[in-house]
DNA sequence: CTGTTAGCGCCTTCAA
DNA sequence: TTGAAGGCGCTAACAG
């Protein structure tokens, strides 16, 4: 069932069925009628393929994460593919391991695919592919990295404004010794977060000490390591702040094993509100940061490109996104 | 830089640059290489939607699972991904969400794209949907459910031997009194896993007690709801057998709530082996299901259709998989 | 408003 | 072994 059936069956030419289905406003109601009558009867669907062929345009956007396996990214896909699909675009989604080799090969891949915007969400960026996206025109927007350029995007998350609420609620509680646990430093998001921390600290007139901040992976593992060697300082914390939710469940694990509690001996907040949060033990306050909103702006920064409303082609920009936090049982007031 | 540049570069007709690239063996080998060297230096990649146009082939494989969210999926994925580009496709998967309407609209999205095979791995089927499927004779495979035909394939596991595994494990430890939670028994592959224990049971020669086995969800809260009821039996079970890891991540939430210890209180065993469950405190023994042997299995099976290797079509058949059992130290000798 | 026609980039007979 | 030519199914001028 091509087109010329369509045509055949609506007594018009091809071009008529094609227009009725891409340009209705320039053909007769009662043609259109018609066609999509017969559209309808004959379950007919163009083919996708051709229509690329000529249009040079696939509908489907890429989207590469670090790992799919790190429950942070499952709800982006989701989201992702939700926005995308009520916009008519379909999805690729590749993850990289945090590994610039399989990062090359995503790239080719979505680049064989013709994939018309691409939003990589590894909080990573890798010149030499961000040049060859670029050199073909594919618009693109980033995670946290990433300078605003013709067609790169940006959005940026504002860690500030999400440790600011965190300290502040510890602060408002009592705790004086906070410390934090880091991603894993090579990873440009990591230190954002850190250094927010810091500044947030000198801000609030915190005197620093060093001892505070440790690095973890953003693993549970890291998080587990990195909360033993706090709780064995001399003077340990009060209360620790993670770099990311899986971070703090490991720290949640440390505390236990050592026989303390939380949050009556250390109050711990996670970083990203991932779904598990909020079946820990005690369940987690955590700095939620919406995967959804992010998808959307995601897709709303690549549209601007691929479909410009007002007429201008678009320009990259950036765009912000503003997490808050969520307080649940692992925060309370230190002992005295 | 289309077929012909890389045709007049290497002074032939762009009929044999498509068959150096298709069917190398059809043309003379030093010709061959003037046309690949071209091809380098052009970097030519063939239009993979032209390509499409003529061959009618999509070389995309699709992917249905019913969550992406639970954690037992994204791995899935991973699998499935690395084990298709491998054989040279790209997937396009999609989350149900356990809705049949979100299902349809992820098949006709699959259709519209000419997938050449799908994997439905959601455990559940659709009658009108798989008949669409099997109408556009597009290979397919399912997880648990699914009768063979001559294009669908069924991967079964092997809950049976999973489950006698565990409750083998139990009793070589000293348990009698055995749980069972189930996940909502209106999803097949739930209650095919109930039934599997229920049987091992039988077969162990342990009286059946009603009142041991529950229903959850397969979720966390179902997990903790149910475990609380097991608790509160005037005569509780030792050890409890869940039909997923969510499922004894919130039975091992219920034992602490009550005070309890695990393992020495109560002995959990896990199904899946999700990535977290070595990180559960305790450790969740569990019962792994391997996703990477899934997904190479899935894939197999599709190929077998697609690429047929032996002359023949390849009709659909069923495959096992079985699951073996992780000893961590959520299990251990009951109290006496 | 509608039909005719020329490609989009590639694969594949059919001759040479 | 190679080249010429005809589509694959659709969109987009260009005429009418």
């Amino acid at each position: 069932m091509g087109i010329h059936e369509v045509a055949k069956r609506a007594k018009v030419s091809i071009a008529t069925v094609s227009r009725t289905l891409n340009n209705p406003s320039t053909v007769d109601p009662r043609t259109a009628a018609r066609v999509l009558k017969a559209v309808e009867e004959l379950r007919y669907h163009p083919d996708i393929y051709a229509r690329s062929l000529v249009s040079g345009r696939s509908r489907i956007l890429g989207l590469i994460v670090s790992d799919i396996t790190n429950p942070f990214f499952p709800e982006l896909v989701r989201g992702f593919e939700d926005v995308a699909v009520q916009h008519g675009y379909e999805i690729m989604v590749s993850s990289t391991d945090y590994n610039s080799a399989r990062m090359a090969v995503c790239v080719r891949r979505l680049l064989e695919r013709k994939v018309e915007g691409v939003a990589i969400m590894t909080s990573e960026m890798d010149r030499p592919l961000i040049d060859q996206l670029e050199r073909r025109k594919v618009p693109t927007v980033f995670l946290d990295v990433g300078s605003v350029h013709a067609l790169i995007s940006n959005i940026q998350v504002d860690y500030a404004a999400g440790i600011n609420q965190a300290v502040e609620h510890l602060l408002a509680l009592g705790h004086r010794r906070i410390g934090f646990i880091s991603g894993p430093l090579t990873l440009k998001s990591a230190s954002i977060r850190r250094t927010a921390f810091l500044e947030c600290l000198t801000r609030k007139g915190i005197l620093e000490d060093e001892d505070l901040v440790t690095e973890g992976d953003h693993m549970i593992d890291g998080g587990l390591a990195a909360m033993s060697r706090l709780l064995d300082l001399p003077n340990p914390p009060t209360a620790v702040l993670t770099s990311n939710d899986l971070t703090a469940i490991g720290a949640l694990r440390a505390v236990h094993r050592k026989g303390l509690n939380v949050p009556k001996d250390v109050s711990v907040i996670g970083f990203d509100d991932i779904h598990f949060a909020e079946f820990t033990e005690p369940p987690l306050t955590t700095v939620a940061l919406s995967r959804r909103e992010l998808a959307e702006k995601a897709i709303f920064a690549l549209l601007k490109h691929i479909e410009p409303t007002s007429g201008q082609p678009g320009h990259g920009a950036e765009y912000s996104i503003t997490p808050t936090l969520v307080v649940r049982q692992s925060t309370c007031a230190p002992r005295q």
